[in-house]
DNA sequence: TCTGGGGTCCTGTCCCTT
DNA sequence: TCTGAAGGGACAGGACCC
């Protein structure tokens, strides 16, 4: 199942520790798993026709351009035939612990990074093993393979960052190997969009420069660099374009917020609604620090509107909180310190400077019985994991026929919106020079 | 072309404290 | 009591990643 790398002489790993495991199109291929008829088919997952972006397609819908991220609509004009299917995260999950528990029977040393994808250090496991990277790289794959029925593409190298690229490189269900002494030739002809860190914007900004590869980069000099992207960027591309690379592989990564967000289908104007829509949200983030065992120490909301602007307003807590309702709380004052807004396609809250929840002070609510409100909370939480998410909800949003989303709340309660003939704006718009802080920055 | 959802990190500004 | 500088936390926004 494995591929051996072509023209890679054996001894050439030595020193290349570093392996970057990426899993083959993984949300696509997930679903072809479990519907077989799928195979050979162009099949895309993501949102629907009218509002969303692709989240993973198979190699056969790429054959006709169709890209991750890329608008859903414009994936089904580009194939037409392809079957659309709406993400199955639970079943990804799923799959991704399967797959990390492999990575962690070659070494304790994995960091994934997100469902698909894991660092794994593979130094310390070397010579326990009896094996080189390029072979342990051909035993992971072989045994994804089998267990999961997927395939996935390994980078090896000797630093995380050119792992990373090296595994781009090994696409689809390959390996490449980028040998200690050949770092600079692999990474000197790339576009200096390869480097992490630089999007369309810096980009853009370095070709002004005349910066285009990463050999570029190197060659740039760091007062160049510094003119161009600033102090911070500036030192960390410079380090990277020039293969030095000194993180380490981290098992314990702490995650620093958590937080939910959505698109709706139609833009929401009713403050009703969006007040409905941000329990819904604060509901799903107070389980996600729980089920963390984190509390919050900052409270933010996200509001985008439908022309696209999008604003962030956060506040501080007086104590760290998992409390959903003291989430919803802060984020609806935040949303009513607003004032009138414009209409509004995307809400989300999000919960920032989590301590763990066993060292964080114990928290007040006010006006309530001390526990009272952490301890129904926690109780709803049980309930929810002996009989579903949909077991136990706030009250105001009892009558939803799908807490976790699946339809258009304007449809519900605005009729105007959804199609009538007199519809117009609750609220005129207010330049953002109005809202809070807004002024000088 | 028309833009998801979950994140991290950096920068600039404001405001409070010393 | 007032003023200015410096430092740091809070906040907002932007860019980026998968």
């Amino acid at each position: 199942m494995s591929t051996p790398p072509s023209g890679q002489a054996p001894g050439r790993d030595a020193g290349c520790g570093i392996l970057h495991v990426d899993m083959d199109a993984f949300y696509a291929l997930v679903e072809i798993r479990s519907r077989p008829e799928l195979r050979g088919h162009p099949v895309v997952v993501g949102g629907g026709p009218e509002r969303g972006v692709v989240l993973s397609a198979s190699y056969e819908a790429r054959a006709h351009g169709v890209r991750s991220a890329m608008p859903s609509a414009r994936a089904h004009r580009l194939c037409p035939q392809a079957v659309f299917l709406p993400p199955d995260f639970a079943a990804y999950s799923e799959v991704s612990r399967a797959v990390m528990e492999v990575f962690r029977s070659v070494t304790p040393l994995v960091q994934p990074l997100s469902l698909d994808e894991a660092f794994l250090d593979v130094s310390g496991a070397l010579r326990r093993l009896g094996a080189t990277p390029l072979e342990i790289a051909a035993s992971i794959r072989e045994q994804v393979a089998a267990s999961q029925q997927i395939t996935c593409s390994v980078g090896i190298a000797s630093t995380m960052f050119v792992a990373k690229l090296a595994s781009r490189v090994a696409k689809p269900d390959g390996v490449h190997l980028v040998p200690a002494d050949g770092v600079r030739a692999f990474l000197d002809p790339l576009p200096v969009g390869a480097l992490w860190g630089v999007g369309a914007r810096t980009e853009e900004v370095l070709a002004r420069h005349g910066i285009a590869t990463v050999g570029d980069v190197a060659a740039a000099g760091l007062a160049t660099l510094r003119r161009a992207v600033g102090e911070a960027h500036a030192v960390h591309l410079f380090a990277l374009a020039r293969g030095v690379d000194e993180r380490r592989v981290d098992p314990h990564g702490r995650e620093k917020s958590a937080g939910a967000e959505e698109t709706f289908a139609r833009d929401l104007v009713d403050r009703a609604v969006l007040r409905r829509e941000l329990l819904r949200l604060a509901d799903r983030t107070g389980r996600m620090l729980r089920r963390r065992a984190v509390r919050a120490r900052t409270v933010a909301l996200k509001v985008r509107f439908d022309d696209f602007t999008t604003i962030t307003r956060s506040r501080t807590l007086p104590a760290p909180t998992d409390l959903a309702r003291e989430l919803y709380a802060t984020a609806g004052e935040l949303l009513d310190a607003l004032g009138p807004i414009a209409p509004v396609r995307l809400l989300g809250v999000r919960a920032e400077g989590l301590v763990p929840a066993d060292r964080a002070p114990e928290q007040i609510v006010l006006g309530e019985a001390e526990h009272g409100w952490s301890d129904a909370e926690r109780a709803a939480d049980q309930a929810r994991s002996r009989f579903g998410v949909a077991a136990v909800r706030p009250a105001s949003l009892l009558g939803d026929p799908d807490p976790t989303r699946a339809r258009s709340p304007v449809e519900a309660a605005d009729p105007a919106r959804a199609g009538g003939p007199d519809r117009h704006r609750e609220h005129p718009r207010v330049s953002r020079a109005a809202s809070p802080r807004e002024p000088n920055g």
